[in-house]
RNA sequence: GGAGGGAUAGCGAAGUGGCCAAACGCAGCAGACUGUAAAUCUGCCGGCUCUGCCUUCGUAGGUUCGAAUCCUACUCCCUCCA
């Protein structure tokens, strides 16, 4: 047994738990949590923590950042952070959810995902205390004999204990074989890098298991299992993700930041607070209560969650910009600031005049003649200031015309040649 | 190896000879309202030179005055039995 900690250290490792307990889905076991951080604290040595990622999908939303942020927390403490890119995984096609088979990736592709993740990941994790692994390198020397090795570790009960495998099994729909070797390779990355800890979406559970029950077999300890929620998308339903469409990339545009966390319902506000922002619980309880009790604007929580979350990929300056925007345009209804220019050709005009709706289509304002057609008539369409109804309305161009579709959509027009 | 089920618009899902550009739901877009791009209500939601025309219902042929619907072949997916 471990000597007695010092009252220091102890508080270190209290400490460390606080932080790492914060707006987690579950650790599993919670105990060894704490046994891990004890050790750690003790000999200075610090707590490898695992998470895999997908290969084909380098695009990073702000539902990825609930793990990310934690992460990062851990790196703060002063633990290693070890990032596991399914290359080889990705060949198999991880059968949570929707399963559709993936296409193959190239050896350069993979490098080439790999470094985008790099750029992004960068913006929240603390590169000095990354280690990035493609999983091909341990997983694809395996031989026959150590797959048969390593699935027999595992049972077919045990497999189908997992949601989506039973739900499938129970349902008639097939369950392919080599879909059982997705936690098979998952669990073995955590083998292949002794990993302490290993992070993941509460979908994630059943696959971060098999790595805890891999290692024993192997001759390790067991990693210990955290669990993040699931954040739901712009539509307040679907968990976020890009093939929903229903995301926030951090790398996109300030002002769309600020726009899509706008767009979010009000009942996920808390929750955006909670798990993707860095406020302190003071002000997150301050948030709850104020909405609460009517004291604080549904609206006004929005704004400053919109203003946060910008500021936090974009800097501060950056955010107030995206807000007064914002406000420019939704709140005064007036025009914002970067309409883009297009270009019309004098080809196109007729005595100086177009029809409104292949206007509206030049300008790429509309997605087809017919949409075009149906924005007229539903009054969506303004030229300037003035409301066009007309479907057979001709337009009198002007260098530096304004035309709007809908409350978002603008198109300057210049004349071309 | 054998038997059966299926493929419909972005997705899900009706339709089984004419009333089908195809119900309905979701997503999307617009309008109204508002507290924001929340919520709610209303409308739209294949293309076009738009009271009409053209191309779509896995692919290719065929039957018919007329086919998403019937026939033939093919492709793909799924299930069950062995």
């Amino acid at each position: 047994m471990e000597k007695k900690l010092s009252v220091a250290e102890r508080q270190e490792v209290d400490r460390q738990l606080a932080v790492l307990q914060r707006g987690v889905a579950e650790i599993l076991p919670a105990a060894d949590l704490e046994k891990k951080l004890i050790r750690s604290v003790k000999t200075g040595k610090p707590l490898k923590v695992k998470l895999g990622l997908d290969p084909s999908a380098p695009d990073i939303h702000i539902g990825h950042t609930v793990v990310l942020n934690k992460l990062r927390q851990f790196q703060d403490l002063g633990h290693l952070v070890q990032l596991v890119i399914g290359d080889f995984t990705g060949r198999i096609g991880d059968p949570t959810g929707k399963s559709e088979t993936r296409k193959q990736l190239t050896e350069d592709e993979v490098k080439e995902n790999a470094q985008s993740y790099a750029d992004q990941l960068f913006l929240i994790l603390d590169r000095e205390k990354t280690e990035i692994h493609l999983n091909s390198r341990w997983l694809s020397s395996l031989d026959f004999s150590a797959i048969v090795d390593l699935a027999a570790k595992t049972t077919v009960a045990r497999m189908l204990e997992r949601d989506d495998f039973s739900k499938r099994y129970h349902s008639g729909q097939a369950i392919s074989v080599h879909e059982f070797f997705y936690p098979l390779m998952q669990g073995y990355d955590s083998v292949a890098l002794e990993s302490d800890v290993e992070l993941g979406g509460t979908d994630q559970t059943f696959n971060l298991l098999m790595g805890r029950q891999l290692q024993p077999h192997y001759d390790q300890e067991e990693q210990v299992i955290m669990t993040m929620p699931l954040i739901e998308g712009l539509d307040g339903v679907k968990k976020m993700s890009k093939s929903l469409g229903n995301y926030i990339g951090i790398q996109e545009q300030a002002s769309e930041i600020y726009g899509k966390s706008m767009s979010i319902p009000d009942d996920l506000m808390v929750k955006y607070y909670e798990l993707v922002t860095d406020i302190s619980l003071e002000k997150l309880g301050e948030v709850k209560k104020g909405l609460a009790e009517g004291t604080l604007h549904p609206r006004d929580a929005k704004m400053a969650l919109a203003h946060q979350l910008t500021a936090m990929y974009h800097g501060e300056a950056a955010a107030e910009e995206a807000e007064a925007g914002f406000k420019r345009v939704f709140q005064e209804r007036s025009l914002p600031q970067d309409i883009p220019a297009v270009p019309i050709s004098s080809a196109d005009l007729e005595d100086g005049e177009i029809w409104i709706v292949p206007l509206l289509a030049k300008l790429g304002l509309v997605a087809s003649n017919g949409d075009a057609r149906r924005m007229v008539k539903q009054g969506a369409v303004k030229i300037g200031e003035e409301k066009v109804t007309d479907v057979d309305a001709r337009i009198a161009l002007t260098e530096g015309m304004i035309v709007q579709v809908g409350k978002r959509k603008f198109a300057k027009v210049t004349m071309g040649s």
